[in-house]
DNA sequence: CGATCGTTTGACGGTGCTCAATCACCGTGG
DNA sequence: CCACGGTGATTGAGCACCGTCAAACGATCG
């Protein structure tokens, strides 16, 4: 019954630090629907009656994984707190990103579609996530039209979110890429009542790298590049965004950095290929 | 120069003609919802009891938009016949295609996060879809556990249909999106009941181009590629399989093309690039 | 404090983007 | 019937961005 069964590798030598690790989904006091619908965070304005049930919660340590690729799905999850990373493992052993998921958003619920986790699903932090067991399901859903429209709501975002993935590995440039990546994660930072500006990036270069489809090297790179353009300030993980607009005019290049912009430090020119831009 | 227009601006001269096309989404008779649920595909053995409404449907014109991106939506739409491409034009006027949606899938539901359409749809063939207007949606689904299944089902595959689309955009050399796009394509027509070996393309190699992040050239050229490696036939738009296994080995791999596949014609050698492979 | 991992930067080579020409296909009109 | 323009697909040439390899530095944790 716990979100983490049984693991597909085992490593011989630090077997149970590893074990401990993974298995580091542990149940948490239940909460009632309104947190979850708060989490979720549809229009929840109006006084929801108490559901007759209550959501179960689990930690989830950071590094700690909780879907699994390949599983039996129980559960769709809602991201209370915290951040996950989404990603599929190739039988070569490269692990790529699929996604990044903060509060409100759903996992696991494309497991209901053939029955098998299709993702596996890692805390970058620690985290909190409201459990909708599959069983239930239904029921809850039947019983509070309210969770049933948060859910619905949330669905909705979550293939918004999708496009925008395939928005950002879309570009054609490794900065524009990331300057994409940045602007999208700021914008989920204004969503949650952050500041848009200064980001803490639980995620690493190259996680990072494997969602936006580039080596990590080349992110670091191109954080470099963004830097040198007077566009953010970089110190490890922690990211200010100096010039939101300047960010965003390279977002919207589909092509490659717009050269009007005033660069810091004198640097290579730089060519702007033109991708499949109809109507020139 | 214009893949299938879906220009922002009107063009001055064929206004008209352009305009018929545009409008080419006509209302058709309606169907009982039996035949929605069908076309979604989810387990309908288990007779369904007749609902107490009837499903409008529309047909669409090739090259027709059924939906627009920025306009209001009013419902949502599942693929009944034919083949639409989902795509957001940049200002810039760059059309990215997100994804390819043949029967079953769900075209519009993004639109009900924040009220607005968030991408286009427009028919690559003579299509129908099946309505279902988002002020009913609800009543409907309440008067219909099994429609409501089905949606959600046919939601479930559509946030697994955007994780097939990022692995495909994730690969690095071009020949293996290609093949990573076929192999998916032709998954499609199975499940369609469809010959998985012989497929007809109905979008533009620009299109596939768009999808997979790439020149448009480099798609021809990767064609011809998988061609000289005996994996396919190709003949314009007409694609036959040749080599099932062949194909998903390229797809597996996430560096280059494997080099023990026997080529036909004798071909430059190509170097293996590796990226982000964890624990190497 | 040492070991391990993450991050950064450099150099080099190759894949793929741009530009360009050519060919095939189609509907139109002379 | 056959030019004719237009669109889409294919192929070639050149160059530059980015992936690979490598090394150095910094951060984190036991």
């Amino acid at each position: 019954m716990l979100p983490v069964t049984a693991l597909p590798e085992d490593p011989p030598a630090n077997r149970d630090a590893w074990f401990a690790r993974r298995c580091a989904v542990i149940p948490a006091a239940a909460v009632p629907l309104r947190e979850l619908l708060h989490a979720i965070g549809a229009d929840s304005d109006a006084q929801v009656p108490e559901a007759p049930f209550a959501i179960p919660v689990w930690r989830v340590r950071s590094g700690a994984a909780l879907l699994h690729e390949g599983a039996r799905p129980d559960a769709v999850h809602v991201v209370r707190s915290g951040t996950f990373k989404c990603l599929k493992t190739s039988e070569d052993g490269y692990e790529q990103v699929l996604s990044f998921a903060g509060q409100g958003e759903i996992l696991g619920f494309e497991s209901t579609w053939r029955g098998l986790q299709l993702t596996s699903a890692i805390a970058l932090e620690e985290s909190t996530v409201c459990s909708l067991p599959l069983r239930e399901l239904d029921l809850w859903r039947q019983l509070s039209p309210a969770l049933d429209h948060a859910l619905q709501f949330a669905l909705g975002r979550q293939l918004a979110r999708a496009g925008e993935i395939a928005e950002m590995m879309a570009a054609v440039a490794a900065e524009v890429r990331l300057a994409r990546f940045l602007v999208w994660l700021s914008g989920c930072m204004a969503e949650h009542g952050q500041s848009p500006r200064r980001l803490y990036l639980r995620m690493s270069r190259r996680d990072i790298a494997s969602l936006l489809a580039v080596a990590h090297e080349t992110v670091s790179r191109s954080f470099s590049t963004l830097v040198e353009l007077g566009l953010l300030q970089v110190n490890n993980r922690e990211v200010e965004i100096l010039d939101p607009a300047g960010l965003r005019a390279c977002t919207r290049s589909t092509r490659g950095l717009p050269d009007e912009l005033p660069r810091v430090a004198p640097g290579r020119h730089r060519a702007a290929p033109r991708l499949n831009v109809v109507a020139a």
